[in-house]
RNA sequence: GCCCCCUUCGUCUAUCGGCUAGGACACCGGGUUCUCAUCCCGGAAAGAGGGGUUCGAUUCCCCUAGGGGGUGCCA
């Protein structure tokens, strides 16, 4: 089982997604865990492609899945499994355990085949004794015993039955009494007629049941000691009656030929777990070793359903947010290295990646924190990457689509370190456009007021004659400035106002610049012409 | 109903019996800067509740409450 020469036992963990819809936040989640505990232990990361449910799983939905990972950069080691080419397999495994009594048929049902189920054994090393049970039954149900299980109803509070049943293994030394303390059944130690499907029994007016509890036992790498009493588990139905294998099997199966070590999955499934461990071990072998992640939940600290569309892969990518940032912000919930560390290279987040660390409470996702990490990644990012991302995202307004290439560089060189997200850059059009829509309030409050008019004029005949670039335009604006006895300084948000149309951006002598001499002056006889407050035609 | 699991600032988290409970995002103040962002400094903000165990509990145990998962011939 996956043993390296040295008797170490290699790591092979994988990725078993179902493909049906867009991949969601929470499966890639797992998705990335699995990844970095294998690579963290340099180990094996598979991809299972669970498509039995033919009705649901579809092509695009395959694609989509492997573009999310690609996207996030999970290379995966080996060939892709795809789960509705084993069936085959799944069915022999089936017959296998109905022939040797760990699996029987459920009577069939009229026009359909039987369906397979199977059984918890009745013994196994994942047993464990808990003690006598004492069970109050309610009368008017009858209680049945046979090799399928132990059918009985239990009394509610208002006295109602209430319809329980558990595998027959539950209920070691099984004993029955009446009102009167009469022993009306007693399964003995070794029920072997039972088991072998010869007998089968119904016993009215039990009120009471007496059997010695067991329970199942595994040992979860984030959970810690699981366990759940044997008489609350039911057997499993492992092939419909159509013949189609169902999850369990072929999970387990895949998981036993793929010669798994580690099954890294989410919280929905603890209580499969307890019963696939039986299902190895009675496939003849030994279970992997398990740890389940918590769920991840959405801003509601609910459940994340169809309805949070934000929740899918393919929406992160479309909103701006870069993979290496998501990768890790989502490494961030529900795991931490220990230290205050948060930024994590892949590098980093591999070498001291352990499943220990994970804790067991759900977490919600910060769409705030996110963007706030997605800024830092951005702002690092070779400048040739930042430029093929922006250029995608500014095409997607009309503005952005054919944009002079030397401005389009050096703008992005003066503003990714501003941008959070990859839509901020729509904020660019004044570079790019000259359909400038004016900010009211950064009109009101830089360019109508007093004396603006003046100085702006002033700046706009003198900048025609000025070499264009920073240094001089900067020393004709403070030049300006002390004429008119204001604050050096104090000129420029009316100047930014007037040749961006916004109050916010970059420096603003490399903005001016970067914007030409020709719509600067443009832009500026346009704002003292309509924007500025005109003292002749000052206010009542 | 029953079973399993979870519970530290609004959010993500640190703490593995000694805590003036640390960090990050968000928020509020101040500084730097031509604005915004960055950056720097500061502030407000948490152990669900109740019982134990202990010299000492956020840390261990029990109960209650709240939340999640499961209870399919779905995966």
């Amino acid at each position: 089982m996956g043993r390296s020469e040295f008797g170490v036992m290699t790591v092979r963990v994988r990725f078993a997604p179902s493909p049906t819809g867009h991949v969601h936040i929470g499966n890639i989640r797992a998705a990335i865990f699995n990844w970095l505990f294998a690579r963290h232990r340099g180990g094996e990361f598979l991809l299972r492609v669970e498509d039995t449910d033919l009705e649901r799983s579809t092509d695009e939905a395959k694609e989509t899945l492997r573009e999310a990972m690609a996207w996030l950069k999970l290379d995966i080691d080996g060939e892709v499994m795809h789960q509705s080419q084993r069936r085959t397999a799944h069915l022999a495994a089936a017959g296998e355990l109905e022939a040797s009594g760990a699996a029987y048929a459920l009577p069939s049902e009229a026009g359909k085949g039987a369906a397979v189920c199977f059984r918890m054994p009745w013994m196994a090393d994942v047993y464990e004794p808990v003690g006598p049970a004492h069970l109050t039954v309610h009368p008017d149900v009858p209680v049945t015993i046979s090799h399928a299980g132990v059918q009985y109803a239990m009394v509610s509070k208002k006295g109602k039955p209430v319809e329980e049943s558990g595998c027959l293994a539950g209920f070691k030394g099984l004993r029955l009494f009446d009102a009167d303390d009469h022993c009306l059944y007693d399964l003995g130690a070794q029920p072997d007629t039972v088991l072998a499907g010869k007998a089968e029994f119904t016993v009215e007016h039990v009120v009471r049941m007496e059997f010695e509890r067991r329970q199942v036992v595994f040992e979860d790498l984030i959970k810690g000691r699981m366990t759940k009493p044997l008489d609350g588990i039911k057997d499993l139905v492992i092939v419909r009656s159509s013949g189609a294998p169902v999850f369990h099997l072929a999970n387990v199966c895949d998981d036993a030929v793929q010669e798994i070590t580690h099954i890294v999955r989410g919280d929905d499934h603890v209580e499969n777990t307890f019963r696939h461990v039986l299902l190895f071990a009675a496939l003849g072998h030994t279970p992997p070793v398990y740890a389940h992640l918590p769920m991840i939940v959405n801003a509601q600290g609910k459940p994340y359903s169809k309805r949070d569309g934000d929740a899918y892969v393919g929406d992160f990518k479309a909103r701006g947010f870069d993979p290496d940032a998501l990768f890790n912000y989502l490494t961030l919930l529900g795991w931490a290295p220990g230290d205050d560390r948060e930024k994590l290279s892949r590098e980093d987040l591999v070498s001291i990646f352990t499943l220990e660390r994970v804790r067991s409470a759900p977490s919600q996702m910060d769409l705030k924190k996110l963007a706030h990490m997605n800024g830092l990644y951005l702002a690092e990012l070779p400048l040739e990457t930042f430029m093929a991302s922006a250029r995608t995202e500014l095409a997607k307004h009309d503005w952005g689509r054919e944009v002079d290439e030397k401005l389009f560089r050096e703008v992005c060189a003066l503003l990714q370190s501003r941008t959070q997200l990859y839509p901020d850059v729509a904020v660019w059009k004044y570079f790019f456009s000259d359909e400038l829509e004016y900010d009211p309030k950064g009109v009101r409050k830089f360019l109508q007021k007093e004396g603006v008019v003046q100085m702006l004029t002033a700046l706009r005949q003198r900048l025609a004659d000025v070499d264009f670039e920073e240094n001089a335009v900067e020393s004709l604006i403070h030049e300006i400035e002390r004429e008119n006895e204001i604050k050096e300084g104090k000129l420029n948000q009316p100047i930014r106002v007037a040749v961006t149309a916004t109050p916010i951006g970059a420096g603003l002598y490399e903005t001016m610049v970067l914007l030409g001499r020709e719509r600067v002056l443009t832009r500026l006889d346009y704002a003292i012409a309509n924007l500025c407050d005109r003292e002749e035609q000052s206010s009542p």
